[in-house]
DNA sequence: CGACGGCTCCCCCGTGCGGGGGAGACGGTC
DNA sequence: GACCGTCTCCCCCGCACGGGGGAGCCGTCG
C-alpha cells in the first residue's frame, strides 16, 4: 500500500463552489495513480487555512464563485503563503475576462471544464512541474505533442497499472468479480487475474482488506 | 440477501457535452450500490440509438449542447422510443428559458448542476419512480427531509446493536470472521450471526460493502 | 407472568473468493 | 532477435463466506 503515496505524487486542492465538478475533477484526476486530491473547497475564502494545512502542489481554482472569487483568491493565496502551490484557473467559458485577471494576479495555467479529461490530467501535470499553460490551445498542443496516450508514461511508473486500478476502483464500490467483469467487458478469470496482482501490490488478504487501503490511502474517498 | 443489485438497480444514461460533467455525475451515482451508469453520450444527437441499446431508467440530458440540444433530444426521444424512459433536464442556471422549454417537451425533472449529490442522487431515484421534480425548491424540500447523506441515513436507519457495531468496526479494518472471534471471544458462529445481522440491517451484500457503507456514512473514517 | 430483543452457539449447504499454476497476444525495450 | 510487462483467458483446488434454519440464556418491559 505504500505503493503511491510515496513515490511523491502531485497533490491538488480543488476549489469550486459546485459539488458535482469538484466531484469530476476528482474522479479524473484520482484515476491517475499519480495525481491525489488533498482535499476540497467551495469557496475562495477557505483556500488559505486548506493551503496552510494540506500543501497542495497544485490548488484548481474556480473563477466564479459566490463569497470570494478566483482572483481574490490567488492574490490571497500568493500575498500570504509561502513557496505558494501552483494555481490552475477553472473557468466555463473561453474567452472570461476573469481568467486574464486572474492569470494576471499570478495564476499559473488556464483550463476550460469542458476539457477531455486527459487535457486536465495534463494540465496538472504540466504546471506542477513548473509549465505556464496560459491559452488553450497551448494545453492542446502539448497534449498533441506528448503522444496519443499522455498517461501511459507515468503509469509505468506507478504501482497498480492501468487496468488493476480500475478493477480496485470498482472493488471499492462494492461489486463482485462478476460485475467488475460484466462492467469491463473481460472475463471473471482476468478479473481474478488483476483482483489477485492488487491484493499482493497492496498487500491485503482479501478484497475487503484492500478497499479498507483504498480509502486509507486516499485511492477513493467517502462522500 | 437479494440486496442492491438484484432489486432492479436504476439505470442512467448521462448525455451532456462536457466529459468533467459526466464524470461527476458519473461518480456521484455510482456511488449508490442502486444507481449504475449504463452509459455516456456527447450529444443529444447521439441518444436516440443508446437509448434504444441501453433502455436506461432514466436520462439525465444536458439542455445546452453543441449538435442537438436538450429540448430537442427530449421531444426526439419521447417521440420514438416506446415506453421510453424518464428524462432529468440537467442546466446550470436557475432560470433557464430552455429549461422550461425541455418540461413543456416532456422532461420529467429538473437539475441544477450546482446540487449537492444528495439531492442529484435524490433526483434520480424519484423521477425513476414516476416522482415529478419540476422546481429546484421540491428537490431541496425532499433532500432536507432525506436528510444529510444516503448512507448516514441507511446507517442511522439501521440501528445497530453495540455488538453489531463492534462487529462492524472490526471488519472495517480488514479482520476475518475467526479473526474478529478471537478479538470478541466469542464463537465463529457468533460472528457469522453478527455479520449477517449487519450486511441485513445496512443493505450490503457482503462484507465489502457493509465496510464501504462504514466508510460512506462515516461510521469509521481514514487516517 | 409471558413476550420480546440481544447475545450466544449449532447444523447444513452452495458458491464466490483467492492461491497456484500455465499460456497466448501485444507492445514496448535492449 | 530476445526480453519483459501488461492484459487476456484457462485449469484445479481449498476454504472462508454468507444464507437458511434452529435453540438456549438472559435481561427488560408490558
Amino acid at each position: 500500500m505504500t505503493a503511491y503515496a510515496e513515490r511523491m505524487p502531485v497533490t491538488v486542492l480543488l476549489v469550486d463552489d459546485e459539488p458535482l465538478v469538484r466531484a469530476g475533477l476528482r474522479a479524473v484526476l484520482e484515476a491517475q495513480p499519480d495525481i491525489s486530491v488533498a482535499g476540497e473547497a467551495a469557496d475562495g475564502a477557505a483556500v488559505i487555512p486548506l493551503v496552510r494545512q494540506l500543501r497542495p502542489d497544485v490548488v484548481a481554482m474556480d473563477v466564479r464563485m459566490p463569497l470570494m472569487d478566483g482572483i481574490e483568491a490567488t492574490r490571497a493565496v500568493l500575498r500570504t503563503i509561502q513557496d505558494p502551490p501552483k494555481i490552475l484557473v477553472v473557468t466555463t467559458f473561453e474567452n472570461d475576462e476573469y481568467v486574464y485577471e486572474a492569470l494576471r494576479a499570478g495564476a499559473d495555467g488556464f483550463l476550460l471544464k469542458r476539457s477531455r479529461p486527459a487535457e486536465i490530467v495534463h494540465a496538472v501535470r504540466l504546471v506542477a512541474e513548473g509549465e505556464s499553460l496560459l491559452f488553450p490551445a497551448a494545453v492542446r498542443a502539448l497534449a498533441a505533442e506528448y503522444g496519443s496516450s499522455p498517461a501511459r508514461a507515468a503509469m509505468e511508473r506507478a504501482a497498480l497499472t492501468e487496468r488493476e486500478a480500475a478493477v480496485l476502483r470498482l472493488m471499492a464500490r462494492g461489486l463482485s468479480n462478476a460485475e467488475i467483469a460484466t462492467r469491463l467487458v473481460v472475463g471473471t478469470e482476468t478479473v481474478k487475474t488483476h483482483v489477485s496482482a492488487v491484493l499482493a501490490k497492496l498487500g491485503a488478504r482479501d478484497r475487503t482488506q484492500a478497499v479498507i487501503a483504498a480509502y486509507e490511502s486516499g485511492f477513493v474517498t467517502p462522500r
